[in-house]
DNA sequence: AATAACGCCAACCGCGCGCTG
DNA sequence: CCAGCGCGCGGTTGGCGTTAT
């Protein structure tokens, strides 16, 4: 079998998330045969988890994301997986990507010019480099201090501890469009095609709209486009889903 | 305007782990 | 116990956009 490689097409993508969407994770190397994709289980895989997994939340990382990846980082090592765990939406690629081509060098920075320098102590630099702070909607986030320390993490805790809030970037399209792009939202849709600096260009990728949320109940994924959505300010969402909350990171079989 | 250098990030690769027969 | 399989993780690569010359 020839899997084709490189770069996901807009097809490619809607054929993976319709796939998902419809029969739900089970086994990945049956995926990609049915849902008439070229590629190898593994590469849809990635693909679901990295870029088409709803929650995901995408754009520049906030100084407090910055600040607890340091300190995981420093505390944990190259745990790429363990520490995307205690930030919301992101995924462990991202965090390494940003460590890798951003954060490391900050760090090694900062030790170097001052060996004594904690290199926690990220919040007086936070406009340095390509991370650029527009106004901050993720001031809500979850707070990362409260993921840690409580042992073996569980996102189901983040719910727990109240509403779920999660940057429900799938959810925009529900709405119309709409007005979180144009403000130069840190979230964007990743059904649509973005520029470097994470803005929408305003046109799915696919040219279809996407109003729903996956989710996953009983073990399948189904669409939830009316199980939403309160406090869209800032671009969260308290997501209130009857017997199931979702908080961005892995949402299939949440029922509390 | 052309192009070289650089940086970012999506995706690939290889390895290890856990489960199952 | 062992082999086969699927999955997840971390390291690495390659493509593409941006910036510098």
């Amino acid at each position: 079998m020839n899997y084709k490689k490189g770069l996901w097409s807009p097809d490619e993508d809607r054929r993976l998330r319709d796939y998902i969407l419809k029969h739900g994770l089970s086994c990945w190397s049956a995926v990609p045969g049915s849902a008439g994709l070229q590629r190898n289980g593994k590469s849809c895989r990635l693909r679901w988890i990295n870029y088409l997994r709803p929650g995901l939340k995408r754009g520049n990382f906030s100084p407090e994301e910055e600040e607890t990846v340091i300190n995981l980082q420093a505390k944990l090592g190259n745990r790429w997986s363990q520490i995307a765990m205690h930030l919301p939406g992101r995924t462990d690629n991202e965090v390494k990507n940003y460590w890798n081509s951003y954060l490391k060098k900050r760090v090694t920075k900062a030790q170097n010019s001052d060996p004594h320098a904690s290199a926690t102590s990220s919040s007086d630099c936070t406009n340095q480099g390509p991370v650029k702070h527009e106004e901050e909607p993720n001031s809500q986030m979850i707070s990362p201090a409260t993921h840690v320390d409580i042992g073996g993490f569980s996102p189901k805790l983040t719910a727990l501890n109240g509403l779920p809030r999660v940057l429900f970037g799938d959810c925009l399209q529900a709405n119309g469009g709409d007005s979180l792009h144009d403000r130069g939202e840190v979230m964007t849709n990743p059904w649509h095609n973005t520029n470097p600096h994470g803005e929408a260009s305003g046109q799915a990728t696919d040219g279809t709209t996407n109003g729903y949320a996956g989710a996953c109940m009983n073990g399948e994924m189904q669409a939830q486009p009316e199980a939403l959505l309160q406090n869209q300010e800032n671009g969260f969402f308290d997501i209130l889903f009857p017997g199931l909350v979702y908080d961005g990171m892995d949402f299939c079989d949440r029922e509390f």
